[in-house]
DNA sequence: AACGCGGGGGG
DNA sequence: CCCCCAGCGTT
């Protein structure tokens, strides 16, 4: 049997040696605690740093937050993706300004009934800025959890996740239950990693059934495979008179609100000159743009939902990323190079 | 329970 | 290049 005791002993020793210095570990603040948590759903640590600085410095308070537009938060999310997150931290920012009175609540079944907030993030905020006793299940603690416990069913179904967060409400430690969920993730993210996990340097080591049996890397088991579909649109770079054409992507579409060169799937393509394709993702399809530049002439009355946008106020709008990397491209000259290069080939 | 929602990175 | 990663809301 696993003793909580001895294992909360262990990886918080390990975790007060080798716990990393993130900007939302220097601060108390359960907005910030709050903010973080959000921005690192389905993202990376590398990823969000730049954008929790650039946020904050902009919106320093949940209540800047509740009183902003959507636009304007947005435009600080640009880049980020799933953008139904800011959303509903808008509201969420806006539901506690009225209900609240501008005070966070501090339990995990108060904070799950926020916009935004699953029992991911509720349990993540309520422990580390509230220090409630609750436990906190991402990904990296499913896959420490179902090494430690040896879990050789599907890990992700619904029954599973129940059994997880059973496991961790058990475990976490009832004095510093915010450093405890953050040490599984810690442990999760640089020592039990996917492919490779370095059990010598596991505070859990002696614990780990997995470890034990010495295919801790086959766990957790996913049943359900991601199907891949690969695409390919044709992005339009409209000009004239140094300026772009522009349209907003509406509410129903995916990355709602922000702005992007018009997109066209491949197949009539407009005449004009090729330039370099983009790659990019959009969840489970790989998307392959190859930007275009054409006479305005022709196109300008096709999409009554485009606006002309001055180059100069690009900076001011919500771009997609395929749109910035386009834009990019333009901007350095990249595009004029590579249309050399391929015609050369030819 | 299944699906939609981005972008980064590893092999 | 192909594939992996993974919280929340909606259906």
């Amino acid at each position: 049997m696993i003793s909580p005791v001895s294992v909360r002993k262990q990886l918080l020793e390990w975790y007060d040696a080798n716990k990393r210095d993130l900007p939302w570990r220097e601060t108390s603040d359960p907005y910030r605690v709050w903010l973080s948590e959000i921005m690192l759903q389905q993202t990376t640590v590398e990823t969000v740093i730049p954008y929790y600085h650039k946020f904050l410095s902009r919106f320093p308070t949940l209540k800047s937050v509740a009183e902003a537009s959507i636009d304007d938060l947005l435009l600080l999310w640009q880049g980020l993706g799933y953008y139904n997150r800011i959303r509903q931290f808008h509201r969420a920012a806006q539901r506690v300004a009225n209900e609240w009175g501008g005070i966070i609540p501090t339990t995990k079944e108060e904070l799950i009934r926020l916009p935004g907030l699953g029992p991911y993030t509720a349990g993540a905020v309520a422990s580390i800025a509230f220090g409630q006793p609750v436990s906190a299940v991402d990904g990296n603690i499913i896959r420490v959890l179902s090494r430690l416990f040896h879990f050789t069913e599907d890990a992700f179904t619904t029954q599973a996740k129940k059994y997880f967060g059973e496991k961790a409400s058990s475990l976490v430690d009832p004095v510093r239950p915010g450093d405890f969920n953050q040490a599984l993730m810690d442990l999760g993210s640089s020592v039990c990693t996917p492919t490779r996990p370095a059990c010598l340097l596991c505070p859990l080591n002696n614990f780990c059934q997995a470890c034990r049996k010495g295919k801790p890397e086959t766990l957790p088991i996913r049943l359900k495979k991601t199907v891949y579909r690969k695409e390919e649109l044709i992005c339009l770079l409209y000009l004239r008179g140094g300026k772009f054409w522009l349209r907003r992507r509406r509410p129903d579409e995916i990355m709602a609100g922000l702005w992007e060169f018009p997109l066209r799937r491949q197949g009539r393509r407009p005449y004009g000159l090729q330039l370099a394709p983009v790659s990019h993702t959009i969840m489970n399809r790989r998307i392959t743009v190859h930007p275009y530049k054409v006479e305005v002439s022709k196109f300008a009355e096709k999409d009554d939902e485009g606006r002309w946008i001055r180059p100069d106020n690009l900076h001011e709008l919500p771009l997609t990323t395929i749109t910035r990397k386009v834009l990019h491209q333009y901007d350095t000259g990249w595009l004029q190079d590579t249309k050399y290069a391929k015609e050369g080939k030819k």
